[in-house]
RNA sequence: GGAGGGAUAGCGAAGUGGUCAAACGCGGCAGACUGUAAAUCUGUUCCUUCGGGUUCCAUGGUCCGAAUCCAUGUCCCUCCA
């Protein structure tokens, strides 16, 4: 069954609000932080250890399930849910991002985008109808339609070009969803950092009637002011009654002001990557386990912390796990990193609740980066 | 006892007269990472008051100049007895 978003409650000082919708009979609350798990698997960790961590959403990719294993196997598998375990919401990307990360300019036509297989140089060509058919096949909950994530900063002229392509191939892709009863279907907003080519986009895909929307083109190498302006520009024009999904943001600073900017829905792959690199997101900033000021640290990577990792393991231990490249390591740092952002949310929805978001985010601030905080 | 090979920065290993404070790899120390080509990438790693100083087993020598050539010594390895 499709699933229903319901807004529970605005803030009356800033655009935060609280949601929640139900999956397989679970209530879900957001705002929410959703892990991404590109391959079918969110990196070193089981969908039990997901759980545990209190996720809901998770996000796979449909770029990389068409390449391996392919979503043909997916679907003969069973559908996405089966196929890796998952019986919580997953999310599906739409293969926008590799055409940010992947593609050239000269790959990007109207038709859609050529790609190399990087595996074996193979030719690739994603379609707006195909990336969606793919996501049909793979049978995830939160579908994305098929655009294209622009680069920062970039010529006006060409943001107004690809927004108009983008909502084309949304319009496209929607085309070919035709209101399926058992997923939803985003559409995204793009525009760069020009307040009215977001509105203009916006604008239009609401016209179109998605059953979400997302906000796309950030955390592409923007400083932090330019990245709450391009949210701030998008969600402004988007229906209350509708999930908004900030694409590829995870800084714990940004979720919070994101969230004061009316995103229900974020997803990152910071604490899994920063995890297998070693770090770890504490109340006090950001912290480098393999530093060797950590080897005769014996307390936990984070007191207020009640994880998994944080319960049972010592900062000291983690390193030695880092040192000897340990593959427990990343696991133990992908729990608390995932947990410390799942609870921060939570701790963002009991400020909501009570509309102290602002003060919270103040805190928050003079705890992680001290005093004198400024966005970069 | 005889014959040969070798000793280079924390480790492994290039280099065999000047362009060598010495490639490269590992290890060490840091940094980066935002819809994952990422358990990856980058920097740094003799000392320094940034002028320079002291190095390639040790000592002596040849040469304008030596990690590189010669002599002696020390240690290690292989083979033959």
């Amino acid at each position: 069954m499709k699933l229903e978003y319901t807004l529970k409650q605005k803030s009356t000082k800033n655009m935060a609000r609280l949601g929640e919708f139900t999956y397989n009979g679970k209530v879900y609350e957001t705002p929410m932080f959703m892990p991404v798990g590109t391959n079918a698997t969110v990196k070193t960790l089981s969908p039990e250890e997901l759980k545990e961590i209190g996720c809901g959403i998770i996000l796979a990719n449909t770029y990389h399930l068409w390449l391996r294993p392919g979503e043909d196997i997916v679907q003969k598998a069973g559908g996405l849910h089966k196929f890796m375990n998952y019986d919580g919401p997953i999310l599906t990307d739409s293969g926008g991002y590799q055409v940010f990360s992947l593609a050239k300019p000269k790959d990007i036509t109207e038709e859609g985008v050529h790609f190399k297989n990087y595996e074996n140089g193979d030719k690739l060509f994603l379609t707006p109808e195909k990336s969606i058919q793919i996501q049909m096949a793979l049978g995830s909950d939160l579908v994305m339609s098929f655009d294209e994530c622009v680069k920062w900063p970039a010529e006006r002229k060409y943001v107004e070009e690809s927004v108009e392509r983008t909502l084309r191939w949304a319009k496209r892709g929607k085309d070919v969803f035709n209101n399926r009863d058992e997923q939803m279907l985003f559409g995204i907003v793009q525009g760069g950092e020009y307040e009215d080519l977001r509105k203009h986009c916006a604008e239009e895909l609401v016209k179109m009637d998605f059953d979400g929307y997302s906000v796309g083109g950030t955390s592409v190498g923007e400083d932090k002011k330019t990245m709450y302006k391009m949210v701030s520009y998008a969600t402004k024009y988007l229906p209350e009654n509708k999930l908004r999904y900030l694409m590829g943001v995870g800084d714990p600073i940004d979720l919070i002001e994101n969230v004061m900017r009316g995103i229900d829905l974020f997803d990152c792959v910071s604490p899994t990557r920063l995890a297998r690199h070693g770090h770890a997101y504490t109340k006090h900033g950001k912290i480098n386990l393999k530093n060797s000021k950590y080897k005769e640290d014996f307390s936990k990577i984070d007191e207020n912390c009640h994880c998994y990792a944080c319960q049972n393991y010592t900062k000291a231990y983690i390193k030695h796990l880092l040192s000897c490249e340990e593959t427990f390591g990343a696991r133990l740092l992908s729990i608390h990193n995932i947990s410390f952002l799942v609870n921060l949310m939570a701790e963002i929805r009991k400020n909501i609740k009570t509309d102290t978001l602002e003060e919270f985010r103040d805190q928050f601030i003079l705890d992680y980066y001290g005093e004198g905080y400024e966005y970069k």
